[in-house]
DNA sequence: CCGCCCATCGAAAGCCATTGTCACTAAGCG
DNA sequence: CGCTTAGTGACAATGGCTTTCGATGGGCGG
């Protein structure tokens, strides 16, 4: 367990690979593919290594991540834009950023109404995209 | 994939045997733990065949499905009652159903303003309870 | 009532994202 | 410049799920 430690934390030449592309990119994408993207502009980054800043960003808040429905997990470059949710097309993937105020609200009240602190919450909508449907 | 056969669907014990017991059981439960509860009582059911009926189950809409972070997959029977959310307790497990009729609404609306049909949603609360907390 | 065809089974092998292991490397303090 | 120890990474392991493919048996035609 991370104890309590004296919170140092090394610049390494790995961290600021990955961190450097995610810089560049856009969107989504899976561990494996940031790491493949690396290994393509031949920066030496383990596999590993990847997951593990990745894990890191997502703890301190600076990644954004989903899970798709298959147990993948995609990361992102933090929200220059606040929490939100994502309305996911079933057949083609097709992805929309949603903004649920009420429900961030709601997820609180009934957490704290049964006792519950340290709130936190998953929320996905799947539905058909009006181009899928047509 | 099931291409459009002719709709021919056998009844066989062990389609049975899976039916009968989520008749017994509450709540969700992954194939893998349905599958153990099968071989306890003493039901021959392979595990392949548990997933297959499950997913056919779904795919007929007689099961209700989700998914926990960390991919595995849970599985109930449709919901006699009315549908509701998991309120999860990080430390010990404990779990509570809340309903979110709010929530139901603001899924349905915010899909429908973007174009979205046919549907659906996951979500799930997680935070520590009183009782971890003390 | 009997046979046959094909839907269904299921044990074992495969798949694949993710996590664990552990010896090795190097960040940065004194 | 050493030394301590965070950090790294090749590889093995995990675990849920899917595929494979020969065996089984449901149920309809005869």
């Amino acid at each position: 367990m991370t104890e309590a430690t004296t919170g140092v934390t090394r610049n390494t030449r790995q961290r600021a690979e990955v961190l450097a592309l995610l810089r560049e990119v856009e969107g989504f994408h899976s561990a494996q593919q940031l790491h493949q993207m690396l290994v393509h502009r031949k920066a030496r980054v383990g596999l590993t290594t990847v997951y593990r800043t990745l894990q890191m960003l997502v703890d301190t808040g600076e990644l954004d991540s989903t899970r798709l429905p298959g147990g993948e997990q995609l990361y992102r470059r933090c929200s220059q834009s606040r929490h939100h949710h994502h309305l996911v097309c079933r057949e083609c993937g097709r992805t929309v950023e949603v903004a649920g105020p009420a429900v961030e609200r709601w997820a609180d009240q009934v957490a704290s109404q049964h006792g519950f602190t340290d709130v936190g919450h998953t929320l996905e909508v799947f539905g058909t995209c009006g181009t899928c449907a047509a």
